[in-house]
DNA sequence: AGCACGCCGACT
DNA sequence: GTCGGCGTGCTC
């Protein structure tokens, strides 16, 4: 018997199968993991197909080592994944069966958690009358039947404990216990669904793909839990894809209290050993509802009855380095694979998908009306620009400041969004024009107060805050534009005993920082939370009656295709956060291009008239979904080996170009605008065309990448940034 | 990726 | 003469 393995290395050079020999006592599967010898070495590998004939020559091939697990890791749903993302999204094969398993088990760092568990044996005597401790954990045993034996020492001490286990009158045993992820205490309250809920969980039946495009504050959460219900009835598992930033506690609360033991939760602020512990709770079929972010779109749960994404326009879907892939691609692929129905759902569905509804390709489920029959909070629009020619130049206009005013004295709640971290954009020499820059990235710094350090926001580096220019030695230094930390300030000036708290980065970094400042703030009245994007999702504050938007030009100054849709979505996200409760809220916005369209409609809460004037705009100008845009990263240490291989690389599309002049509508080849990060160089060729022929021109261009070049390359479809 | 092999410069 | 620099190429 042969085997085909790919090697757990991720290199260009290994990316394919190699043969072995399968030793004739040992029984394997297709999915194991095993310890093949290779070169020198002895590595990692995963039997991706078995044979009885093979390839290569056979006096070359050498014998696998062992099993590393007794089961298949990689199911073989999986493994058809695995086929189709290398080759539609052109990845290593090695790093996309990575995404497929809990990373720790690849380092063998987690282990399964044992605990000793003490119980009293059948007819034991009791300890003599002196040992006063060990009658206590005796007599105490009896009432409460088996403890924990860490438990027990950590109460009782360890030595009387130990005499007990020696003397027989306490048994030990081992016992596997799984580690769960915190959650807040919730009663399960299951509401009756509106007319409305009620809808569209009837419609939403059959095996299809189905955008469910319901306003801030229409339920869509309930209608999902109904949907997880029905399939749970039905004896299939279901699996929910949340954004990372509002896997709040509340979200998991509540999936909690309702499917308790069945769910597990899967995001990034769980411990080694918590994920390796859902993880197994997924493959074993022991939790049938997956509730998780971006990766759990790869979790090794079968009988898949439904997927849904939430928010399912945000860009956090989409993973950003390697490997690169679009959680959307993938549910569509392990839709079509379980035969199931697969639910997108957005109060400001993407561009893209809401394109897709319209022709037909998903089916279209509204909720145009909030649960509790509100209207939306009101949008007020402030012109910075009139504030300034008013002799007003702080960070808040005089709208905004009086709102917080009135907060303030009716002991209510604020938000206050920021869409920038740290205290301001970056520092600058007013006398001769330095900005402090990375030394391994091509970025400026940006400057946090609270450190006193300037940060690069790209690799995490830390650097000294200029007092004095090091160039010309001038001590007149000016603050960029203002981000969180500077805002905090502000409001403390302001309003000196009013609690403020922060949300972003650099607060929420420690395990349950979300949850600590949340709950803090939660707490007290009048308050105002500062944030980033962070704060923009499904936080219900009842008593947020405000909210003010502090620069909401900042995205869209971004200089990419979709810098005017994440706009709206952003606007229309952190408006919602206003009023959660019976009482009016107010959102003020403040821009300087106050007649911006994207405005209009965000304060209008015009979905529809937005997409139609954004969809037209895409259409004219020949972007996506009208067009398809392709760009090759290259980055290399050595900026003239990058600069070559991308230019040969170049040269190469631009024959394809000329053979298909009539589908290219754009192709260049630069610097990146960031051209080093990390210290390395990067070089980029963009290109668009248009849809007819974008597949087939798609794979052209990537088999002009050289396959053994130096520099790594990054493929991107449709990219969000540039930088 | 990482390790062998190999071909050149600068040292006990 | 040898030690060790890293450029090249291979791993079933």
């Amino acid at each position: 018997m042969f085997a085909k393995i790919i090697i757990d290395q991720d290199a260009k050079a290994l990316d394919r199968e190699f043969e072995y020999v399968v030793p004739p006592e040992m029984s394997v599967q297709v999915g194991e993991r095993v310890i093949v010898p290779f070169g020198s070495r002895h590595l990692q590998g995963f039997i991706v197909e078995l044979s009885d004939s093979c390839e290569y020559d056979e006096t070359k091939l050498k014998f696998i080592e062992r099993k590393i697990e007794d089961f298949a890791v990689i199911k073989p749903e999986m493994l058809d994944l695995m086929f189709y993302m290398a080759d539609k999204l052109h990845l290593k094969l090695a790093s996309i069966l990575r995404l497929f398993i809990p990373a720790e088990m690849r380092t063998d760092k987690v282990r399964e958690l044992v605990v000793k568990i003490c119980s009293l044996s059948e007819n034991f005597k009791m300890p003599s009358a002196r040992a006063k401790k060990q009658i206590e954990i005796v007599e105490y045993l009896k009432k409460n039947g088996e403890k924990k034996f860490s438990e027990l020492s950590n109460q009782f001490g360890y030595a009387p404990l130990v005499s007990l286990v020696k003397s027989g009158v306490i048994l030990t045993r081992e016992q596997q216990v799984n580690r769960e992820p915190e959650f807040d205490e919730i009663k399960s309250e299951k509401r009756t669904l509106t007319a409305l809920q009620q809808r569209a969980v009837d419609t939403i039946t059959e095996n299809k793909t189905y955008l469910l495009y319901g306003v801030t504050g229409s339920g869509k959460t309930e209608v999902y839990m109904n949907l997880i219900e029905r399939q749970l009835a039905k004896g299939k598992s279901a699996l929910m894809l949340v954004p990372e930033i509002s896997l709040t506690p509340q979200v998991l609360a509540n999936f909690k209290a309702r499917f308790g033991g069945q769910v597990a939760l899967i995001h990034s602020g769980l411990s080694a050993g918590e994920r390796f512990d859902e993880w197994k709770r997924i493959f074993f079929g022991e939790a049938r509802v997956v509730v998780g972010a971006r990766s759990a779109i790869f979790s090794p749960i079968e009988n898949l009855g439904i997927i849904i994404i939430d928010e399912e326009h945000e860009q956090t879907y989409v993973s950003e380095n390697n490997p690169r892939y679009d959680t959307h691609d993938i549910a569509l692929f392990r839709r079509q694979y379980n035969d199931c129905t697969l639910v997108l759902g957005s109060a400001t569905p993407s561009i893209e998908s809401y394109a897709k509804a319209i022709d037909g390709e998903y089916q279209l489920v509204e909720m145009p009306v909030r649960v509790n029959g509100m209207e939306m909070p009101k949008i007020q629009i402030i012109d910075m620009m009139m504030e300034l020619r008013h002799g007003n130049n702080q960070i808040f206009s005089m709208p905004l400041y009086f709102e917080l005013k009135d907060i303030v004295e009716r002991k209510k709640q604020a938000m206050i969004f920021i869409n920038r971290r740290g205290f301001s954009s970056f520092q600058r020499c007013r006398q001769c024009g330095y900005v402090a820059k990375c030394s391994d990235c091509d970025v400026s710094l940006v400057y946090h107060r609270f450190e006193n350090k300037l940060k690069c926001h790209y690799c995490g580096k830390r650097f000294k805050a200029l007092d004095v220019c090091p160039s010309c030695g001038s001590s007149d230094i000016k603050q960029g534009a203002i981000g969180t930390e500077r805002v905090v300030e502000e409001l403390h000036r302001l309003f000196p005993d009013v609690p403020i708290f922060r949300m972003d980065n650099d607060t929420t970094s420690q395990k349950n920082g979300h949850r600590k400042i949340l709950n803090e703030f939660r707490k007290c009245k009048p308050g105002i939370l500062v944030g980033t994007q962070m704060i923009a999702k499904g936080h219900d504050f009842e008593d947020v009656l405000l909210v003010g938007i502090v620069d909401a030009d900042q995205s869209l100054y971004q200089a990419d295709y979709r810098s005017i849709e994440r706009t709206f979505q952003l606007l229309t996200q952190v408006a919602g956060r206003a009023g959660r409760s019976s009482m009016q809220g107010k959102v003020i916005l403040q821009t300087y291009s106050p007649r911006h369209f994207v405005y209009r409609f965000a304060s209008e809460y015009d979905y529809k008239g937005f997409f139609n004037r954004e969809i037209n705009l895409r259409k004219v100008t020949k972007f996506p979904p009208y067009a398809k845009i392709v760009r090759i990263l290259f980055s290399h240490e050595n900026e003239k080996v990058v600069a070559e291989e991308c230019k040969n690389c170049f040269e190469k599309i631009k024959k394809i170009k000329e053979e298909n002049l009539q589908d290219f509508v754009y192709l260049d080849v630069m610097k990146s605008p960031v051209n080093k990060i990390k210290n390395k160089f990067r070089y980029q060729i963009l290109m668009r065309f248009g849809l007819s022929k974008a597949d087939e021109l798609e794979r052209k261009v990537y088999d002009c990448v050289d396959s053994k070049c130096k520099s790594s390359v990054f493929f991107e479809i449709n990219p969000n940034n540039l930088s």
